[in-house]
DNA sequence: TACCGCTTGTGAACGCATGCACAAAGTCGG
DNA sequence: CCGACTTTGTGCATGCGTTCACAAGCGGTA
């Protein structure tokens, strides 16, 4: 899995080098703010915008100025004080630190409801995440292409996923074959997965897992609304202010 | 505990009211974590679990045992010490923390790829989350049942929202179109939003959004990938510590 | 060149979340 | 009824992440 960008006798500039010391050290939060930066920087880059305040970006990107000049605190020093930032320059250190400069093949499993659209998407590739597989157990549905790719079976999985060098596969299957079609994956050497399915994935130290879990999505929005309305209950009805075992809640 | 003998004629029961004065305490983190916790005490239900103990429970919800504890202390003691926790007891009080005691209808907005895939997802409706309104601004899906709903013209969102008493809308629609989308809802009372749109939303305080961004997941993905393969070539090849950088950027 | 106003970068304080470790509280066998 | 054993619930320490506040640095201006 080396570098397969060959230009010049060494691997990393100077830069780079630096950077990648640095990424050691970027707290997990932060990085997920830095692809939402990387999104509406290319924004602005794309309305003609050459250059930013941290305040201006940070507006743009929902979150707070001093968060925002932190983050970007972590990859390096590329501002102007008393100007801002550079749109391009900020975007190309962003999507170095975040290893965009090298496209991640992608894999997706399940080609159902979801899989069908995410096949269809046309926001990864553009964005250096080629789906380059998709695999599925139905016989029916092995051959027909999906979004310009193939289908292909399950069970060709471990060689498709190692010949295209997929890094990051997507798992889309009903929950029962979750874990099964995870196994393959990693047996596979796709080292980065991102799961769809409500199941909680059990996978070796070296593979990194996320999950997207839109039930539990909408059960933390159904907490807030309780939450809500509670308050707005306690407010009408006047509030004791006794908790449980005594404990005073509010003013 | 669970003391606080009842002068609760309302519609609330006594439990109800000490679980909402605690869910004011609940962080956010354990929140999400409850809900997965429920979705395995709802699986080990099923299976005819009546009783399991905090290391079963973590290990099945992929966290720390201690962790899982101090979560299920935030709701209350409905445990028994040398025993574990009854499963029904445990699903029933963290169904009415996080407000699923009632149903939350469901809006979709935006019915293409990815709005198809979820108005026909037959998870959500099972697990309190009824989809019970589909809109969309093209005129040829007007009319053509998605997962047994048909779809409403976007037009009609104030009105239908309203009647059908919609408390969590989905924005599944381009991203220049999500905003306007969203001060729709808002203006039709929605106060909970789950956005797949790729835009940072503006929205009052009193509206809560969650969003799901696939780019932003295999971004993070692809840090952890950059970040190990760093590693692995300085463990190779040694740090040569210079830590000068340049604006070096590849042309 | 010297000054002024603006914006960055970051040290330090704070608050939230995690994990440990153990007393309290229960069960069960005898 | 007792004592050994099991598991919960939680105080406490630790670490991570956020926020504040301000000195340092830069461009513009006279
Ligand atoms: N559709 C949604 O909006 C939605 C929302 C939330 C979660 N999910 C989750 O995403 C997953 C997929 O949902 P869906 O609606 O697309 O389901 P689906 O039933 O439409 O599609 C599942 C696909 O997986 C394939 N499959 C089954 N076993 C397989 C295996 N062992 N290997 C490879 N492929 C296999 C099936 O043939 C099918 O094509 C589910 O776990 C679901 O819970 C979906
Ligand atoms: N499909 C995916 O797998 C995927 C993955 C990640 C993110 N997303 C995001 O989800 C959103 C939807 O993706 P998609 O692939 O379903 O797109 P799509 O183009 O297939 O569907 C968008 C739908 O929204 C409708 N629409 C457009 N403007 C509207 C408006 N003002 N009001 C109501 N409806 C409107 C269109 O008619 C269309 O039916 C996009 O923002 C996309 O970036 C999708």
């Amino acid at each position: 899995m080396a570098s397969q960008r060959g230009e010049g006798e060494t691997t990393t500039t100077p830069a780079e080098a630096a950077d990648k010391e640095r990424a050691r050290a970027i707290p997990e939060a932060a990085v997920a703010r830095l692809a939402v930066y990387l999104r509406v920087l290319s924004g602005m880059s794309e309305s003609g915008v050459t250059a930013v305040s941290s305040e201006e970006l940070s507006q743009a990107a929902g979150v707070n100025a001093a968060k925002l000049r932190k983050d970007l605190s972590y990859i390096g020093s590329y501002g102007t004080r008393g100007v801002g930032y550079d749109v391009e320059v900020l975007v190309s250190h962003i999507e170095r630190i975040l290893g965009l400069t090298r496209n991640h093949s992608v894999a997706v499993v399940g080609i159902g409801n979801l899989g069908h659209a995410l096949a269809n998407y046309g926001g990864f590739p553009g964005r250096g995440f080629p789906v380059t597989a998709l695999f599925d157990v139905d016989a029916d549905l092995v051959g027909i292409p999906v979004g310009g790719i193939p289908v292909n079976h399950i069970d060709e999985i471990t060689a498709i996923c190692r010949e295209r060098e997929v890094s990051i596969g997507v798992i889309a299957t009903p929950p029962p074959a979750a874990q099964s079609v995870c196994d393959r994956l990693v047996s596979a050497g796709v080292q980065c997965i991102l799961n769809f399915a409500p199941v909680v994935l059990q996978v070796p130290d070296n593979v990194e897992v996320r999950k997207v879990d839109l039930a539990v999505e909408m059960q933390i929005l159904s907490f807030h609304v309780a939450r809500r309305a509670d308050e707005a209950a306690s407010v009408s009805v006047g509030n004791n202010g006794l908790g449980v075992d005594g404990m005073v809640i509010r003013p």
